[in-house]
DNA sequence: GCCGTTTTCGGCCCGACTGTTTTCAGTCG
């Protein structure tokens, strides 16, 4: 896959045209270009070859040639070109908070400076100062800002900012009457990976409200504070943004704040067109406000039916708004239990009865025991006598337990051959087998692929799990071809795994509208290793919900009765 | 550089905050 490579590409010119001081435009649109390219699923060498790169959103003829060029000799000409020009390290001091093209121009052709280091250096002996309109604080924010960025070069995963955006806002909430409050921007939007923490609020005393927010104990560092508008660093090196709007407003704001800036871009395209202005305020006709209280009145007056935030990327939803035609998407009441997590018997923390009884209070039905087979040695795997003794345990417990179901399941190892970890004659004495990889990850594509499609042919595998063996901030996804397992798991009568682990969440949200194009049902599963994992499944679902899934798409949502038909392959040859 | 229910040219979202300035440029979201 060489889309993050293209995609790199891309935003260094957009960084580039934008030190050039290029029509700003044309700035956006090779950064839309690059967005887009990176989260399309599919590999863009074969869309390339295909001669479909003009059908991704932003790419026009010119990019796609650029693209092509990208792809054959790793760079294209007007990239060299600009590359020539602009001194590597301007690149990388545009980048930093508090320093943006003009700052960074500014900089380099008056002080030559050329790199991070250089920049400090010159901002701790005061030379900043001198230039322009720029002045000591201006000075000592960029210091700051270089510590800033140095500090949270990474975003955060959901499963690390969105408590601790609940966690604010419940303090929020108890320094004076709050009206109404939430959290807005990707996290809102549920998107896997958060820069910052944007939260809105309406409130009695906003000024009261906004000097408690600076002075909350997690506060690190009070960026700016206004009667509207503050940020702070909070301990964690996270940037927290919390904006108070009047009460008539919070609809607008709190649609313009969550975002996408695209997906708003496109909305205020529309609304123009019809005489209409939207902004943080409201919408207005003329000076008229004719909408703001409530999101669902800002979609409204512009003719649109509201919009999950989950879906507010710019990529489909608003043409499927108009249309009438948006999915009526997975909510977590939906699920009804939970196929994936491992117990002692593995390298699991609780037992069979505490999981079991932890699924009950979260009001599942029923839960797959699946714990690691025996190749899997770190992980304390099953061998398939002892398999067999959990099964035994498994069906006393669900003698004396009531309200649950406990199927019994293996998460079994695909072999380096394709085959798998546990006797058939074993294997089928279980409700559910789940296979996965967990050895031979660098195994070329066309053995890992040859893996996976061997164990989705194998007629006792239910589930294929983490299919992309991505870790967010850790590992990148091994090189399969998702499409061609998603199709062969549908002939099959196999579902993909949507792993609920933050730190995974694999398949990811354009995986699921592969599957969703693809017609593959999928499994939200925990893989927890703890009881109090089982909660995760909340991040699985808003990852669904991007990747536009309704209940029907997902097996877990089946009651019992329908779910065993599904895995014992009714139907199915 | 993209794009089209104002279509092949001329648009492309818009306001707050800061720091510098004496009316506004730069940055950010």
């Amino acid at each position: 896959m060489k889309n993050q490579i293209v995609s790199e590409r891309f935003k260094e010119m957009a960084t580039m045209l934008e030190l050039k001081g290029e029509n700003p435009f044309k700035v956006r649109a090779y950064n839309k270009a690059a967005q887009n390219i990176e989260s399309i699923s599919e590999d863009i060498e074969k869309v390339a070859a295909e001669d479909r790169l003009t059908s991704i959103p932003g790419v026009g003829k010119d990019l796609a040639e650029k693209i092509k060029s990208i792809l054959e000799t790793g760079t294209f000409k007007e990239y060299d070109e600009l590359k020539a020009q602009i001194p590597e390290g301007l690149l990388k001091i545009v980048n930093i908070p508090g320093v943006g093209p003009k700052r960074a121009a500014l900089i380099h052709k008056e002080l030559g400076i050329t790199s991070e280091e250089e920049l400090k250096e010159a901002a701790q002996k005061g030379l900043l100062r001198n230039l322009p309109r720029m002045g000591a604080k201006t000075e000592a924010n960029i210091l700051r800002g270089i510590e800033i960025w140095q500090q949270a070069r990474a975003r955060k995963p959901l499963g690390i900012t969105l408590p601790i955006a609940k966690e604010i806002i419940n303090n929020i909430k108890s320094i004076g009457k709050v009206h109404t409050i939430d959290v807005a921007g990707s996290i809102r939007r549920r998107k896997e990976t958060n820069k910052d923490i944007d939260i809105l609020a309406s409130a009695e005393d906003p000024e009261n409200i906004m000097k408690g927010f600076t002075k909350m104990p997690m506060v690190k560092e009070v960026l700016l504070c206004g009667s509207t508008r503050s940020s702070i660093i909070i301990e964690q090196d996270l940037q927290v943004d919390l904006r108070i709007v009047p009460d008539e407003s919070f609809g607008a704001a709190l649609q313009y704040f969550t975002g996408s800036k695209n997906h708003n871009i496109h909305l205020r395209t529309i609304a123009e067109k019809m005489g209409l202005k939207v902004n943080e305020y409201g919408v207005f006709r003329g000076n008229n406000r004719i909408a703001g209280k409530t999101e669902e009145e800002v979609y409204n007056s512009i003719g649109l039916p509201f919009i999950a935030p989950e879906l507010r990327e710019d990529k489909g939803e608003i043409e499927a708004a108009q249309s009438n035609s948006l999915p009526e998407l997975i909510e977590q009441k939906d699920i009804k239990g939970d196929l994936h997590m491992h117990t002692k018997w593995s390298d699991g923390a609780n037992t069979i009865m505490e999981m079991a009884e932890t699924a009950r209070k979260l009001g599942y039905s029923y839960i797959a025991i699946t714990d690691h087979s025996q190749s899997l040695t770190v992980a304390n795997g099953l061998t398939p006598e002892r398999l067999l003794e959990q099964i035994k345990e498994i069906d006393k417990i669900n003698e004396i337990i009531e309200g649950i179901t406990i199927l019994k399941g293996m998460e079994v190892d695909i072999l380096s051959d394709g085959s798998l970890d546990m006797p058939d004659e074993v294997l089928q004495k279980l409700d559910v087998v789940i296979a996965a990889i967990h050895s031979g990850l660098k195994q070329p594509e066309e053995q890992l692929n040859a893996r996976i499609l061997s164990a989705i042919r194998h007629p006792l595998v239910n589930i294929i799990a983490h299919p992309t063996g991505r870790i967010i901030g850790e590992r990148d996804r091994y090189p399969v071809d998702l499409r061609a397992i998603m199709q062969e798991a549908k002939l099959r009568g196999v579902a993909i795994e949507l792993n609920s682990f933050p730190n995974r969440l694999d398949i990811n949200d354009e995986g699921c509208r592969l599957a969703r194009e693809i017609g593959v049902k999928v499994a939200i599963n925990t893989d927890s290793h703890l009881k109090d994992q089982l909660i995760n499944m909340e991040f699985g679902v808003a990852t669904a919900r991007r990747g536009w899934l309704r209940a029907g798409d997902v097996i877990n949502t089946m009651p019992l009765k329908e779910l065993k038909k599904f895995l014992y392959k009714e139907g199915i040859q």
